[in-house]
DNA sequence: TTGTAAGCGTTATCAA
DNA sequence: TTGATAACGCTTACAA
């Protein structure tokens, strides 16, 4: 459709291609204010665009980051993709979006097929199974920073939840609002899962800290699906837990469904507590304490750090940026005397 | 940092560029085994990936579509986002999200941004304030479909949601329930969203269908924020509506947050119904009953109907895709008698 | 079966 | 102040 070039501009203005890229560029320094008039004019008349994708050639630069998420549904990826999006507007970047759907392999491939495109850096929510991958990136000084998780064995910049506080937050507001019998909730633990490792990790010291013992039965590690059934079983056994703490959204939802097939009331018989705010938080019966994720702020501050790198290509040390939790005090939590 | 070009694999290999381009593309017919596996190795030993932007200029293609959505963070958008990257993965092709945050300005800075970029395709949950943009995408034959909005005098592929079928199953549930004081509840009636208006007429004309007169009252159009005072205004007065009808999640979640600042009882005092599914709706008490949209069909015939346009460059008449809502029968519902 | 050379639409260098 | 001309890295006739 669109065929109109430069050279079409230069034949109408009468001057040189040269000199329309003058002016596009607009380095008017030495620029007749009539050529300058002319050749707006054929621009106008002709409707001319330019083809961004010769410049790039030319330049080596696309003005595109590429994005690669391991889960395009999650909230906490759509939040932090705003800000990203947000951010590289703001620059006149453009964001290419990948779902590798934790699948190492598409994961891979992305890479690939990004660096193929020319992207001038990268975000990457990592599956953590793509070691040396991304371990060539760095060594190459490709711009990169991980968010969310991060891949054991690479030093890169990576923006992430201070999960050990999240984990130790928990932990102490359910102490100190007078309960003693805390079980955790989380997906079965997996090394190359970090933050998963942390929270747990930071459940694990808090109690100690706290001089609580964390009884086996009280890890409750089950893939979401199973987790109201695993949880009637546990509430089955003796000494039930009187706190439940649940490390993302995802087990959350597990754990609502499980009181909500049982006659369990919350937060009499059984405070709740998670990571991950989440939209309904606020009209659930009872209103759901949470530890939330500054999420904007984390994806602002990971396009920010691509940008350091992308502009300054000597980059220091790669960066670890925790991002405290914040406690959304609800009432799904009441002091127990 | 990556510079090794096709030049230093044919260079290293002993032939010519255009057969290393030949082997990259895999017209293998006329190469000599010999010249072949020199060419492999050449590749493995320089580490040596092409460049598509070298290739895209000269192809007029990028293998790339642009996506410009009005709001990011709503779900919708959400999972249709994540059918079309789908779609897009299978064919290898990439996909450019941008946030035009409702705002038209933004949104037409988009377009050409993106047009400049050479994308092949543009799919767009358009602002509706565009009408001349798009309108020039339409005559020069550019491939463009929009989703879940349309643009007033645009005649272009869209994918929407049935929205009458949608409204109209909202009051028949309802009134089959015996439920005979139904009010809608939406956001500000606006003539260029329009689903917004499909959904308030489909009302409308359900209820007339019915029988039902549409007391003005019983038309709470007010912006989400300030919902929970506009219905505790409502229920101040007398004939209460003794059902709700929430035209999206976001007027929904003022719905809930209304019902949980009085005493009022779902569905005792009041049955809620609402079109698009909430991830909480399992878990609400009572179990949301919803009008689901099928986001994933919706995303993937959006994008299929994209790459219709795309290959077969002449189109025909465009063609206006009506998605069927989903009755999701849970228990904020209940027969009345 | 492989090589030469001319583009693709820009930018950049250097003359004029 | 402007214009030739050579890149950028790849594809593609056409030749050899």
């Amino acid at each position: 459709m669109k065929k109109v070039t430069m050279a079409d501009v230069a034949k109408l203005a009468n001057v040189s291609k040269s000199t329309v890229s003058q002016y596009l560029n607009k380095r008017y320094e030495y620029m007749s204010e009539e050529t300058r008039k002319r050749i707006a004019q054929a621009i106008e008349e002709l409707g001319y665009q330019p083809n961004v994708i010769a410049r790039s050639l030319k330049q080596k630069t696309t003005a595109t980051i590429g994005v690669i998420v391991f889960n395009m549904l999650h909230m906490l990826t759509t939040q932090v993709l705003h800000a990203i999006e947000e951010e590289c507007q703001k620059r006149g970047f453009h964001v290419i979006i990948c779902n590798s759907n934790d699948d190492p392999e598409k994961e891979k491939k992305y890479v690939n097929m990004l660096l193929a495109k020319q992207v001038d850096g990268l975000i990457v929510f990592p599956t953590g199974k793509n070691e040396e991958v991304y371990r060539h990136l760095v060594e190459e000084r490709f711009p990169l920073v991980f968010v969310d998780r991060m891949v054991p064995g690479v030093e890169v910049d990576s923006v992430l939840l201070d999960n050990f506080k999240a984990a130790e937050m928990a932990v102490d507001y359910l102490a100190s609002h007078g309960y003693d019998r805390i079980a955790i909730v989380l997906p079965p633990l997996v090394a190359y899962n970090v933050p998963r490792m942390e929270r747990f990790e930071g459940f694990r010291i808090a109690m100690e800290k706290r001089g609580f013992v964390v009884d086996e039965n009280n890890i409750i590690a089950v893939t979401p699906a199973l987790l109201p059934d695993e949880l009637k079983k546990r509430f089955a056994k003796p000494e039930r837990p009187n706190a439940l703490f649940a490390i993302n959204d995802l087990t959350l939802m597990g754990v609502l469904r499980f009181v909500k097939e049982t006659d369990i009331c919350v937060p009499e018989d059984l405070a709740i507590i998670n990571i991950d705010d989440v939209p309904f938080a606020d009209i659930y019966t009872p209103r759901l304490t949470t530890i939330a994720q500054p999420t904007f702020s984390m994806g602002k501050k990971a396009t920010e750090q691509l940008f350091v790198q992308i502009e300054q290509k000597r980059k220091g040390k790669p960066r670890v940026f925790r991002f405290s939790p914040i406690l959304k005090e609800r009432t799904s939590i009441r002091r127990k005397d």
